[in-house]
DNA sequence: CGCATGATGTACGAACTGGTTAGTTCTGTC
DNA sequence: GACAGAACTAACCAGTTCGTACATCATGCG
């Protein structure tokens, strides 16, 4: 392994007027192609030389501030994750009677992942890579850890307040939400081609949404609460 | 280098005239080879110079056969499918009552995932390329037009004898069903480095099982016939 | 036998690809 | 205005990868 980029032991001296270049606009523009690129063909039929061209960088820049392909793909990994969980942030479900807030966080979720298709696709490249670029990546790790702990608050409440069935686990509940609502986008392809109809096609996507939400609450109230 | 002595060749009685060493268990030979590559790499990640040196055969007999690299992944695609859907043949529910025939398809699906995830593997690497090459095959999707079948008969029945919810969609139940089943195997990787508990683990895969199928009736279920 | 034909191995090459070398341009500092 | 160092580039390099040319071998048939 190399040094690190110097530029990190001493952080860039920008006080006052408007510093060099564009270290951050650069790299920037470097991960944002690189992403789409990683997103669209993988991690192996990405090409770096591809990637160069269509940035406003040259290909040694990739380097300079990647150190390697796989760097990249990391920090394109990382940044997806980072995008998607701060969109979900913005989620707030507090204050809602517990159906209500599991309905809206279905429904966001469901929305969130149909417009981030993109995202969708780095977690199934990293998934065919058996998650080993995930696994070295902290923040992600970091970022994800309480992705979970909305679902569960809802959960607890509703049992509390007696409207949802005791003993299920809230992190199966939130796989069980993630599988709905990914496999949507994630097998978009093979299903529409099969079966020679798009359900995630804008005309159908509707149907669906209430179907998983209805699948969602059916599973968690307690029977006499739904009609 | 391996010249087979002469006992050893003489499988396919060659009729018209053209002789063969063993044309069908080469092909085979490579195909099975060229799956675990693909399947394990994805097509741009797997390599013909690998799948080549772990076949019996040379490089050479890949091209032979199989024409190009997409070509060669082409037929481990169809051959994927082709193995999966006749296991699938194998489910019988006629005779069962709906809600007894719904679950043994549920229970069926999750387990036939489970235990193929290989099949997982190439579905999603082939959404990753947008399903282009299984456009290209008819033989999938002439395979695949009747999946849907079991399922609707099994609804309808339950339609008809007043104990499922009529106004469904077969093939949105399908697809539900399908995403339960599927995601389970497809994000294991990231899902359980993510959570740091593995719910497809053998330990817990059995809780999940049930509470997918437990999902799905009490979806499809008229409400006053389940507990 | 010997020739046509299909099956197979060997060796090679053109193009590609990740990564590097060597050098240039720009900017703040003293 | 000379200097240090950061941002940047073009050209290159070494290893890889798909694909092919060609020789070879086995067998059936005339």
């Amino acid at each position: 392994m190399k040094l690190k980029d110097k530029s990190e032991i001493r952080p860039t001296p920008n006080r006052g007027g408007t510093r060099n270049y564009d270290r951050e606009g650069t790299r920037r523009n470097i991960l944002e192609i690189a992403s789409e690129e990683f997103a669209l063909n993988g991690l192996s039929g990405a090409r770096i030389d591809e990637i160069a061209a269509r940035t406003r960088a040259s290909k040694r820049m990739i380097y300079y501030y990647f150190n390697d392909k796989e760097g990249l793909y990391l920090a394109a990994l990382e940044d997806a994750y980072r995008l998607v969980r701060e969109g979900e942030a913005k989620l707030d479900t507090r204050g809602l009677p517990p159906i209500e807030a599991l309905r809206k966080l279905v429904e966001f979720t469901f929305d969130h992942h149909q417009s981030h298709e993109e995202f969708i696709r780095m977690v199934m490249i990293e998934n065919i890579h058996h998650g080993e670029y995930l696994d070295r990546s902290r923040v992600i790790r970091d970022l994800n850890a309480r992705a979970i702990d909305n679902i569960a608050e809802i959960y607890s409440r509703g049992v509390e307040e007696g409207v949802f069935r005791k003993g299920l686990d809230p992190l199966e509940l939130h796989w069980q939400v993630s599988a709905l609502c990914f496999f949507n986008v994630s097998n978009r392809a093979t299903f529409s081609k099969i079966f020679g109809h798009d359900l995630s096609a804008a005309e159908n996507v509707g149907a669906l949404r209430g179907n998983v939400v209805d699948m969602v609450l059916r599973y968690v109230t307690c029977n006499e609460k739904l009609g």
